[in-house]
DNA sequence: CAAGTGCTTAACCAATGGGTTAATAATTGC
DNA sequence: GCAATTATTAACCCATTGGTTAAGCACTTG
């Protein structure tokens, strides 16, 4: 739902951030197994999970055998959303082709008459 | 560590600059011509442009008939390499697709037998 | 119910980042 | 040569950010 550019490129530019939803590709985690796999502290991971959750990348479940225990899982779609902007940024070498082709044509058609 | 990925992100992430690599989707323009687009001082757009600058989002050149004015023009290559972490990232959806359905056999398999 | 577990929040600190105005640089043109 | 133009760098402020340790919360378990 909250899908705001500015929040997802915010939370994709910290490289620890990254490493998470890299780990979090593979399938849900529980916190504790993430800071595991860092050398920062679990307060750490804990606030880098927060802005993640905020920016809508992640989402947070908890588990029903054991209510101390959260699952973090990827959510696509501010994925999508980012892609969807780069894919318009994209287009502007698409586009210069494009400009320079009408650009030969309408030259050539001058030269023509 | 630091990556591309990192400066490109990074660069991304703030608004001001998201709106100059917008502007020049539509062509080169000069930092006097951005300037005029936004109401933040001119030594403001120059830093935004060192930032873009050196991410390799922009690059810079010199305008033969003039030497005091410059030209920045988009690069694609950082936007291109963004687009594929992400398309490996947004793998991960596919990824589960993938998962269920193995899963969903080995079951099957399971009750035949 | 007391101790332990899993995670988050609070308080603090150093570093970074984006904005400002003033100063510099380089070049042009009268 | 000197004033005007174009852009960048310098110096400074304040807000934000990422890390730390200590404290707090919500459970579970012996």
């Amino acid at each position: 739902m909250v899908t705001d550019l500015d929040e997802t490129l915010a939370a994709l530019a910290d490289p620890t951030r990254r490493r998470i939803v890299e780990l979090l590709r593979d399938g849900p985690r529980r916190p504790g197994e993430l800071s595991a796999a860092f050398e920062i502290s679990a307060p750490a991971i804990s606030r880098h999970l927060r802005v993640l959750r905020r920016s809508g990348i992640v989402e947070e479940r908890g588990v029903d055998s054991d209510a101390r225990l959260r699952v973090y899982r990827l959510r696509p779609e501010p994925i999508v959303a980012l892609q969807a902007w780069l894919d318009q940024v994209q287009a502007f070498w698409t586009d210069q082709l494009g400009a320079f082709k009408a650009h030969a044509e309408r030259v050539s058609r001058e030269n023509e008459s």
